[in-house]
DNA sequence: ACGTTCATTTCATTATTTGTAACGGCATTT
DNA sequence: AAATGCCGTTACAAATAATGAAATGAACGT
């Protein structure tokens, strides 16, 4: 395992759980030495990623993350462009919005617009949705790229509800209908109750970069609901690529 | 140097500059070997911190980045809780207002607000704001830990514009005046025609965290546009304390 | 088609990292 | 108040991962 593979790793866990971890916790958690830890610790505070209290010697998390993260954002606005159309659709359809972009190790929330409503879906920022379950997660698939397709096809499809997807026959059928409609539909695969309905952002090259999802209980989602949902997820993630790459005059509506 | 000091460095570079770059350009700006970047860049991508464009194979900022920053807004909320404050400063004073968090590497400017006049002040989330040079730097290190004030004023204080302070007795002036006043004034010491207000956001621990600042250009800027804008900062960096915080970070009581 | 440039891989050498173990500070317990 | 236990921190020999030169391969322009 390499040296920088078990730093990011300690910061892993450091974003997981308490905002602030003792060594001996940490080391515990990631299973390196307590001195090792220290040490690559001791480097992630050298370059901001991580801080140590003064009085506690408890660990956390560190601004020079947030100022990675906004050089990224300075060069790649995903956000400043998504959110706006985000925002819109969770306005127009009352529901829970998420926006998820690609990552080696998934589908990472990245922003979300909850719904006013008192029984509603909830998403948190940073997570991690799994492909096979999720309606983000097939939508994507139906536009990545093959690889990345038959990685997930092939790979594990740990069950989360009696609904979640469990083999790749079925997920194939799935990715095909979502490719043919232009958006996928995820009934229960990740909580029970919840209906999402997804359409992929596509960049340059027309491949899959993360996906935009319309999140709601089944109690109140009608198929009419789903078909609505469907249109305005199509739209915002059209919406969200043209601001992007500029395909065509990005026009802000709110 | 330690090997995660060294792939840190390099997501510093792809950082700055373009969007994405070669490994050649990102080898010879860190000053490693070509071998040995590309094995950190691997390192990096497999963790989801760097992407690697599949045709052009350029090299670029990942997603793994936003993630942890997302994980640890959600777990220190400064954002969430500031940037409301900022926003409404921006309104009440019809001027550029940006918020800083401190990190070993600097102030780390994280969230701006530009004034919507044709003649204003701009200023970039994730720049690094110099300590010695700005109204940020020294409303922060009015209360901040002695080792740090010390730090900086042994430390080096290069010049910016023929203003920027250059000694550390005239910076121990002003740092005290800060501490006396409650805010301080930054006049053209980053850039010329400028004059910034700011003060410090306070931690439980009554030591500073970070830094909102009022950023005018000078030309329209009179004495009582000054008092003004220290009157709304310090309010505005008191409110973002109690918001981060739950209560007024209470002075000692005598 | 050829030559050039750049990314990627290989392998012996080197340097960094690693784990054991001991040390020191701090707080709680007896 | 003394002792004890816990946690963070440091030192050193063993081991492992990182390194750079050079070779390979792929893509591009001439």
């Amino acid at each position: 395992m390499s040296t920088v593979a078990k730093a990011i790793s300690l910061l892993e866990v450091l974003g997981r759980g308490a905002p602030e971890t003792a060594l001996a916790d940490l080391a515990g958690s990631v299973g390196f030495d307590k001195a090792t830890t220290r040490r690559l610790l001791v480097s992630l505070i050298a370059q901001g990623l991580v801080e140590q209290d003064e009085g506690t010697r408890l660990y956390r998390l560190g601004a020079g993350l947030t100022r990675l993260a906004l050089m990224r954002e300075a060069q790649f606005p995903f956000l400043r462009m998504a959110v706006p159309v985000v925002e819109a659709l969770a306005a127009e359809t009352g529901e829970t919005v998420h926006l998820s972009e690609y990552s080696k190790r998934g589908l990472i929330s990245v922003h979300v617009v909850e719904s006013t409503k008192a029984n509603r879906v909830s998403v948190s920022p940073g997570d991690v949705l799994p492909m096979h379950a999720t309606a983000s997660g097939i939508a994507f698939l139906a536009f990545a790229e093959e690889r990345v397709r038959a990685a997930v096809l092939t790979g594990p499809m740990p069950a989360f509800t009696p609904f979640t997807i469990g083999d790749a026959a079925t997920l194939a059928e799935h990715i095909a209908a979502a490719r043919g409609r232009g958006h996928s539909i995820g009934s229960q695969g990740l909580e029970e109750g919840v209906i999402s309905v997804a359409a992929p952002i596509l960049g340059a090259d027309d491949v899959a970069i993360g996906a935009i999802a319309v999140a709601a209980p089944r109690v109140r989602t009608a198929k009419s609901d789903v078909e609505r949902h469907g249109v305005g997820v199509i739209a915002a993630a059209r919406e969200i690529g043209e601001r992007l790459f500029g395909r065509r005059p990005g026009r802000k509506q709110a």
